[in-house]
RNA sequence: GCAGGCAUGGCGGAACUGGCAGACGCGCACGGUUCAGGUCCGUGUGAGGGUUACUUCAUGGAGGUUCGAGUCCUCUUGCCUGCACCA
């Protein structure tokens, strides 16, 4: 569909400047004054504001770009004309499967396809007019920037924060590569939709868990709405409880167990291994019903994730010949395996207590096990209950409340040595290798005498090597093994044969930790120098797809914990204020993504109605964190409100601020200057990104103006300022003819309180609550006078039973 | 199941700490300009009733607090978005 198809049935208003021109020419005039550049130890403020940098794609930019860009650009705009040194950079996520799989379906390098997409983004982007510091440019495939993505790994390998070892991890059968939890949200790939598998691998892991609550602290201090917060706990899964120790009779061996309940470990009647438990090997030789056990641990390690969710019923298998004995009260115990037990989870063993565990108690009542009530309050016969009371049949417990009672049998088992209180959690580490070509080579020597060897430092980067052949193998080895005279390599420590890792890193290792390298890119002595981290410190306003809330951005705050513990980074949060952008749908309400036929491209838009028209559309048809139908009906709006803009060029008349507009005027620079961005932050509740009502009134004034036929100088050059931060290649011209000179030299106009009202104030009288009429008064009249006016407004003789007014809004009269 | 969010005209959406519900824009209607269409300019536009003055009803639904509720409280319905057998 072209864009006259996508444009019929609507308006077509016609733009009364040049609008092609006007932007390149300003476009090209930003470029040669370098007019976005930040400035290192700038006496200003600094303000850095930041989106989440581009996947470049060959599709190009989309919607979506447009919207999460568009705020920050004003919000850079503004802050500029505020008088801050602004940071607003643009780089590359460059690495990734998205590259390497167009790569491999069109028969192209990766780092040419790369550097065509990249190619492709900046002209669109400078086209769109956003004020990016270009000069601040990086890829994260770039050498120059990645040697410091294998230094950050270095580090970590070197304070044992990465290991490598075998393990379950997610597998995408489609994409031939190992994915992180945070890849295979709802066990589907995160890049190609298929359902994934479970497949035992050598894994580099990161020990992310160990950074949990460094995480959550970072989570509770960044400026964020509670749902983001929410998500990000709920993914690190916090919880307290204790560790407890079931023997097994006659034998060494135990069952260790995590409990958030150690209060009702009188009630536990059976206990509940993953099938893939350890233990059940070490035990096989007792296990009577050893081919049926067999079984079910063939089945279970078969289902998907998937299929494990669409089975809600519980299914299990007894150990026979196995029993467990509960430490407090030397209880018998059989033990089963089923899978609603979950290896990765605590020590994959649960002690199962059916009277206060509704999983629990539908295994019990399947398979007939006793349930025992330890907690009154509840009716067990009929289902499990949860909550809290006070403890029954539980011994030294016994008339115990629930949280007294934790916290005896927490201490109690810890005497015995057969437990302590623990703190449990959800997250994993992050498995960190891939096996496929386009991304950061592992700086890792395997040696069979010394092990896995770090690189020295200073011979980063280690490139990764070009090849004809970069097709994921079937196998499961990462494509650079293919590369025999690149993989064989003398041991760094012992000098024998060794092999060099041929796995790479996951397309969210260069992510993050970017907003840091655009402190100081070009730097070749370390990842930034310490005198810009110090200056600029954390992002002030990072914005994003809340898709990254449960992902990229615990990366984030796990490597920028990790780097401000090793003294790396001086400030211990990467970012002081997250916002995330909603969605755009198309006009039937559905995701618009670039792969899907309802993308609508923005290229198209400009060519049609120009970036300012593009950008204030954006901004007026829906709120930034909602999601977004786009439409082009009400585009001709934006384009006949700049129209009547531009026409006040010859309705200029006097200088000064006319008292006919004053208060209106004043309005709106309030709205504007309280609406865009809170400077200074910190509070709970923002009261800004309000773009469609400062637009809305932008509009308000424009339309008065031309019902009165004129604007003096100075309302025309603060409208002027306030509409620039919105439509800055417009409004640059009209300055430049109006006023000469370039609009951005200018300080954002300021308002006075005392001046949003006009002298005389309209308001409305309510008798009895009820609407009546409209009296006009002085403003900050006293209520005498005004209730004096309401009652001879309503008819009304003698006095009111009561009147409530309030100052220049309204007044209420009751009368019975 | 748990958590978070949303619900306002024909449509997108406004409404600050409770204070004229529907700003602003689209659409629509009528009028002007035009040979005509488009553009442009003007007027009107929540629903019902009345010839008018006016009046009744309206923010998913039901109650409540208040002089006054889209906004606060209780209950309820529908939709969206995360996480999901996490012990």
């Amino acid at each position: 569909m072209d864009i006259d198809d996508m444009t019929s049935g609507i308006k077509n208003v016609k733009p009364r400047w040049d609008v092609q021109a006007v932007e390149a020419k300003w476009q090209r005039i930003w470029d040669e004054r370098g007019a976005f550049r930040a400035v290192d130890f700038s006496s200003k403020p600094k303000f850095y504001v930041l989106s989440e940098f581009f996947g470049p794609s060959g599709k190009g930019i989309h919607l979506g770009h447009v919207k999460c860009f568009t705020p920050t650009e004003i919000v850079a705009r503004y802050m500029r004309f505020k008088g801050y040194n602004v940071l607003y950079p643009v780089g590359w996520d460059a690495f990734g499967l998205p590259t390497e799989n167009y790569a491999l379906k069109t028969g192209r390098q990766p780092d040419e396809v790369t550097r065509d997409n990249i190619a492709i983004f900046t002209r669109q982007l400078r086209r769109m007019g956003f004020s990016f510091d270009w000069s601040r440019e990086i890829s994260t495939a770039d050498p120059g920037y990645y040697r410091w993505t294998q230094w950050i790994f270095l580090k970590l390998l070197e304070k044992g924060l990465a290991y490598k070892t075998k393990g379950e991890v997610n597998f995408c059968p489609s994409c031939q590569t190992v994915l992180s939890n945070e890849d295979s949200q709802g066990g589907i790939c995160d890049r190609c939709h298929s359902p994934v598998a479970k497949a035992t691998r050598d894994v580099w892991y990161l020990r992310m868990r160990d950074y949990s609550e460094k995480i959550l602290e970072a989570v509770e201090a960044i400026d964020m709405k509670d749902g983001y917060k929410e998500a990000q706990r709920n993914w690190v899964g916090r919880s307290a409880g204790a560790v407890a120790e079931f023997g097994i009779e006659g034998s060494e061996e135990s069952i260790r167990v995590f409990t958030t309940r150690p209060d009702t470990i009188y009630g536990a009647t059976f206990m509940v291994l993953a099938p893939e438990h350890g233990l059940v090997a070490k035990l096989m030789d007792r296990i009577a019903n050893r081919d049926e056990v067999l079984e079910y641990q063939r089945l279970a390690a078969g289902k998907s994730g998937i299929e494990k969710q669409e089975s809600a019923d519980k299914t299990g298998v007894a150990l026979e010949g196995v029993s467990a004995i509960n430490p407090v009260n030397g209880a018998r115990l059989p033990v089963f395996i089923a899978d609603y037990v979950l290896a990765s989870y605590g020590f994959g063993a649960v002690m199962a207590v059916p009277a206060h565990d509704g999983r629990d108690f539908d295994f019990a009542k399947k398979y007939g096990l006793p349930i025992i009530e330890v907690i009154s309050g509840g009716d067990v016969a009929h289902e499990a209950y949860e909550g809290d009371g006070t403890l029954v049949n539980s011994g030294m417990l016994n008339g115990m409340r629930t949280a007294a009672a934790k916290e005896a049998m927490t201490e109690h088992l810890r005497k015995m040595g057969r437990g302590e209180a623990r703190i449990n959690y959800r997250m994993q580490d992050w498995p960190f290798n891939r096996q496929r070509y386009w991304g950061e080579p592992f700086p890792i020597v395997s040696c069979p005498k010394c092990g896995h060897v770090p690189l020295d430092e200073a011979l980063l980067p280690l490139v990764l090597p070009k090849t004809g052949d970069f097709s994921p193998d079937p196998q499961g080895n990462g494509p650079l093994s293919k590369l025999t005279d690149w993989i064989r390599c003398a041991c760094p420590v012992c000098g024998g044969p060794a092999k060099r890792e041929s796995d790479t890193m996951p397309n969210w290792a260069g992510s993050s930790w970017y907003w840091l390298r655009f402190l100081d890119p070009e730097n070749s002595e370390s990842f930034v120098s310490r005198e810009k981290l110090e200056y600029w410190g954390a992002v002030d306003l990072y914005t994003g797809g809340t898709e990254h809330v449960t992902r990229h951005m615990l990366y984030a705050f796990f490597w920028h914990s990790f780097l401000f513990d090793m003294g790396a980074a001086p400030h211990k949060l990467p970012f002081s204020r997250r916002m995330c952008n909603g969605l755009i749908l198309d006009e039937a309400g559905r995701k618009m993504s670039k792969s899907s036929e309802n993308a609508i491209d923005p290229v198209l838009v400009i060519d049609r109605f120009g970036a300012d028209v593009f950008r204030l559309h954006m901004m007026f048809i829906g709120e930034y964190e909602q999601n977004t139908a786009w439409t082009f009906k009400g585009i001709t709006g934006i384009t006949g409100f700049l129209n009547r803009v531009f026409d006040m060029q010859g309705m200029i008349e006097g200088d000064g601020v006319s008292p006919k507009h004053e208060s209106l005027l004043h309005r709106l620079v309030k709205k504007a200057d309280t609406g865009i961005y809170d400077i200074g932050g910190g509070k709970k509740e923002h009261n800004d990104f309000k773009f469609n009502t400062i637009i809305a009134s932008m509009m308000e004034f424009a339309n008065e103006i031309r019902g009165d036929g004129y604007i003096t100088k100075e309302e025309y050059r603060q409208f002027l300022i306030v509409l620039n931060v919105f439509a800055p290649h417009l409004t640059s011209e009209i300055y430049e003819a109006v006023f000469g000179g370039d609009i951005m030299d200018q300080a954002f106009p300021s308002y006075d309180e005392g001046k949003l009202v006009g002298s005389s104030v309209e308001i409305p009288v309510q008798l009895n609550g009820r609407l009546k009429a409209l009296i006009s008064v002085e403003r900050d009249e006293g209520q005498d006078s005004v209730e004096r006016k309401a009652l001879a407004a309503l008819g009304i003789d003698g006095p009111a039973d009561k009147a409530i007014y309030v100052k220049n809004k309204i007044i209420n009269i009751i009368k019975r």
